[in-house]
DNA sequence: AGATATCTATCTATCGATAGGTAGTTTTTG
DNA sequence: CAAAAACTACCTATCGATAGATAGATATCT
């Protein structure tokens, strides 16, 4: 059936949770938004930690899906990271937040463990996705460039929101090493 | 004076702060951990928008002071850029943590304004200390350049939280590019 | 004595979570 | 087929814990 309230809770609180990290969703904020209680919200996630792993397993999902038409789009290299670095770029300009999983990741710490898992899940996917567009197109030393340009695309998005402009994020990012 | 509580508060919060945001530390939690009772740290701040501020002031001062040595050592720019890496590397390695104002950055939206300014001066200070490092060595597009630098390091330090791994931000540091 | 620093005690607001109830739908069973 | 049971998706009400903040008393130090 896949509820359309679930979906609703799960869009408002990654809205929350892409603003300010897992401190900064909450059940009864989500409630208000979606016009439940927050009970209601504990009855399709038990709890805060579940919730949360949700929102970054279905973060992680979407993104592979985008991931996977652009290898499907058969590019070529240059073209296939200009439509990666698109991902993340849209994913500021049209929503003026940060990368989800950037921000659990940066408070990594303080995240239950589930969420930890389900953070890690999302780079090494991307890593993975990288390092095979490398390696598949000859690029030497493919795994670690993969960590470079989810790096940079990780840190161009944190500079644009230190700066409140999608500008930066341009200017942060570097594709010409495989030009 | 600059009295010893003063630090104390400061170094506990900026811990506490540097591990998960600013939503996750407290006035409690700072009393707790240097021995005093909560309502006595706002008499030093009195409300987490100034303490916090003064956190971010306090960091971007430090920081300030390294890149000022780094200047005064008059290495070439290759070695300038690497004690400037080691500056965050060491960083995260000594205190297995990000970046204060990185992380700040990240939460921007729920920040009090105070909180947003000095997290702005923090970058702001990085891009002009590396903006001249890099036209004071014949770089061109050194603003530009600068921006990419510091994206690189506050990515690295990212992904290395996502991996709770200092390797990786090795790994995602690109210095090569004025080899 | 007066300034500085810290305390006790308390307030309001919010947090995640749980208990228990209910209307409506679906499934099971006699 | 119809009654009974179970399930879905919410609700109200409340819990203990914690958040930042404040007033006023007390201690310490010059």
């Amino acid at each position: 059936m896949s509820s359309d309230t679930i979906d609703r809770i799960i869009a408002s609180a990654e809205n929350q949770a892409r603003s300010g990290g897992y401190n900064a969703f909450s059940f009864r904020e989500i409630a208000k938004e979606i016009g439940i209680k927050s009970a209601s919200i504990h009855y399709h996630f038990p709890t805060k930690e579940n919730l949360a792993t949700e929102l970054a397993k279905r973060y992680t999902e979407k993104f592979n899906q985008y991931l996977l038409a652009i290898t499907e789009s058969r590019g070529n290299l240059q073209q296939q990271l200009s439509d990666y670095a698109d991902l993340f770029y849209f994913a500021l300009k049209n929503d003026q937040k940060m990368c989800l999983c950037g921000l659990f990741a940066a408070e990594m710490d303080v995240l239950p463990e589930d969420v930890q898992t389900a953070t890690r899940l999302f780079f090494e996917a991307q890593i993975t996705w990288l390092s095979t567009l490398l390696s598949t197109n000859g690029i030497a030393s493919a795994d670690t460039e993969a960590v470079k340009l989810l790096a940079n695309m990780e840190g161009a998005m944190l500079i644009a929101k230190a700066f409140d402009s999608e500008d930066y994020f341009k200017r942060a990012m570097d594709l010409t090493v495989y030009k």
